[in-house]
DNA sequence: AAAGACACCAACCGCCCAACC
DNA sequence: TGGTTGGGCGGTTGGTGTCTT
């Protein structure tokens, strides 16, 4: 940070559409060389720094964002169990997700359910009553915000609407989602060739080919961005009931959206297994995290056996007991 | 209806490390 | 070998929306 020059005036706070679209398009076409020159090339005002923030945590297009399902929400915990704090190398676990959403996500939600619980979001290990009772005292109202909902152990229940508070239906929270449905329309008109072809040409910048990436774009020019969440995008009016529930359909359906996450899931033996090996190999977390998931994935063939023997399969349960999902809302 | 409290999350900050010269 | 630069990461902040009083 700081090393721009002082005479540059930089933009700061939040991105403008045309500024995400200015980025994209410059990514998309040339992918990512040298971060710092970024900002020039791309005719933005800001520094390569905010350049790769923004289009790592917001216009990659693999992001998967939307609400965590369940099997995200377990491999978090077990995760975090593991590797603490290690936002980035969590996230490269969970495919689609960022190091910041897992994190807010974490500290908004995770770490005060698992407080509620009794268990200290640090050690995971049970807090102590005093402890319990002080960190309740300081998180109650927090408490009373998280919806109560019945565990979940099947995905037929998931179906089922779930009990919701005012504040896990808001406008809010509809917002962000048809924000992200823009967003998927965005991308989704790039997704005609492989979504990660990204990562391939920032490896090998070759605007040409093997895509012709510039036919690419110059056939998107009319995606609609949307980079500020919360100012977006009834005005357009464009939200139809199609709309809304094909994106959160596609959220729900977490054997579609999370077989990406199934690849890292596995039955509850297994995951059982992993964490053992992974706490033995506490010296070297990184070794951890890629034995823990060394083993084939099928996904989660037997959720039964994943409830009955994953130690954490209780509080993952509690901890996803709805799949906050604006699917279940629009159902009611 | 208004003000304050609270929650969420995008974005920033500052540090660290590796690569380069 | 030491300085500079760029990228990555985790912690923190600030803006905004919602809820409560």
């Amino acid at each position: 940070m700081g090393r721009h020059s002082v005479k540059e005036k930089l933009r700061k706070g939040l991105w403008s559409p045309e500024e995400d679209e200015k980025l994209y398009n410059y990514i998309t076409r040339f992918g990512v060389g040298c971060w710092s020159s970024v900002p020039k090339l791309a005719g933005l005002q800001r520094c390569g720094k905010s350049c790769r923030l923004r289009w790592i945590n917001y216009l990659r297009p693999d992001l998967k964002r939307g609400m965590f399902s369940q099997e995200e929400e377990e491999m978090i915990f077990t995760l975090h169990e593991v590797l603490g704090n290690r936002w980035a190398q969590i996230a490269a676990k969970l495919r689609g997700r960022t190091d910041n959403e897992i994190k807010n996500y974490w500290n908004s939600y995770l770490k005060k359910k698992l407080i509620k619980k009794g268990i200290d979001p640090n050690t995971h290990k049970p807090l102590s009553e005093n402890q319990v009772r002080n960190e309740t005292n300081c998180t109650d109202k927090a408490s009373m915000l998280i919806p109560q909902l019945p565990n979940v152990s099947n995905s037929a229940e998931i179906e089922q609407p779930f009990h919701f508070n005012k504040r896990s239906f808001n406008s809010e929270a509809i917002t962000r989602q048809l924000t992200e449905i823009s967003r998927n329309q965005l991308v989704s008109k790039q997704q005609v060739f492989d979504p990660l072809f990204l990562y391939e040409f920032q490896a090998n910048v070759n605007p040409i080919g093997p895509y012709d990436h510039q036919n690419q774009i110059e056939g998107n020019t009319n995606f609609g961005f949307c980079s500020m969440p919360r100012l977006t995008n009834f005005e357009h009016g464009h939200m139809t009931e199609s709309d809304f529930s094909d994106s959160s359909t596609s959220r729900m359906s977490t054997s579609n959206s999370s077989n990406m996450i199934s690849h890292h899931s596995s039955s509850g033996i297994q995951m059982n297994q992993m964490l053992e090996n992974a706490q033995e190999l506490i010296w070297d977390a990184d070794n951890k995290i890629d034995s823990l998931f060394q083993y084939p994935y099928d996904g989660i063939k037997n959720e039964e056996d994943f409830s009955t023997n994953n130690p954490l399969s209780s509080l993952s349960q509690d901890l996803s007991g709805e799949n906050r999902d604006v699917s279940t809302i629009s159902k009611m």
